[in-house]
DNA sequence: ACGCAACGCATCCGCC
DNA sequence: GGCGGATGCGTTGCGT
């Protein structure tokens, strides 16, 4: 009898995982909704993938989207050769 | 003027974008709320791995499950040595 | 001059990148041969679903996976209601 | 015996894996490489993150790339107000 | 603070 | 040509 546990943990269990599919559920409900709504615009005539970068885009943090992309165009200037520059190599963090 | 086109297309796009926006915040409420879930499962003396594999496994449909998991087992008596009768090793849907 | 930095720190890059890029290259071409191989397999009558199962199993630590499998085997029974002895419910490592 | 097929068939299947397996093999030694390069970019003073996004853009196809990014910068104009000319709405491909 | 592993997203390919 | 599934990448959170 002392390794087996009693069935309240059984049921405890069950709770979390009706709790978790339950809101599966609701998230995959909302995936659609937000399919729906990409579907909608490209009828539109909107370009869907576009649209998909924008809204990334527009989730992150500017700042920090900012300095990585300075940083990313300072190294592929130096990889083209054009000299531009390579100041500031080491990340600097913004103030 | 030809290739301008009027604001009604931009309120458009805003409508669009806030929608997804809007949906995507509560997409990420809900993603923390299952968090939240198997932290307490987890506290309660749960493996989380286990569970997320219990949730995934329950998300898939049983027939199909079943069915792949007899093919990979076969092959993988034949691999085994073990000449278990491979049979049926073209494809059999089941009824 | 301070803050400009020699065009030696862009040859390293340069060098970088050209060995990531190389080494991606060699990578990509695996990748097909890969891909090759499955649809050879697939045009002797092999199914590739269940084939990559099997390698993706084949590519596991037995012994952990035996465990989780356990374990998870353990929480399906609790919930199916079949009250099979619910014991080490707390994980604990072979040996 | 009908539903029985020959060890030929095993042997075929022997074979696949191996080789998918070698492949494999090859693949996840050269990832390490990538890995490693990373890090000695790093420990030279570059920043991973940045590398890495380079990487991803030059493997791309500079036209679409530029034509995508322009079409993004569209609908961020449109939606941010600055009615800059929402011209050529629809995709136009280059030439 | 770093490295590792799981998660989610974006891309690509095969199917319909 | 569109759709769904499968793969690979990038990101985030966790454990060390």
């Amino acid at each position: 009898m002392s390794e087996t546990i009693s069935g309240a943990v059984a049921d405890a269990l069950r709770q979390y995982v009706a709790r978790i599919e339950r809101l599966k559920e609701e998230i995959t409900a909302l995936n659609e909704d937000v399919s729906g709504v990409y579907k909608e615009a490209k009828a539109t005539g909107f370009d869907t993938k576009a649209l998909k970068m924008l809204v990334a885009e527009r989730a992150k943090d500017p700042r920090a989207l900012q300095e990585l992309n300075e940083l990313v165009e300072m190294y592929r200037a130096a990889i083209d050769g054009t000299n531009v520059a390579i100041a500031c190599m080491h990340t600097r963090t913004v103030a």
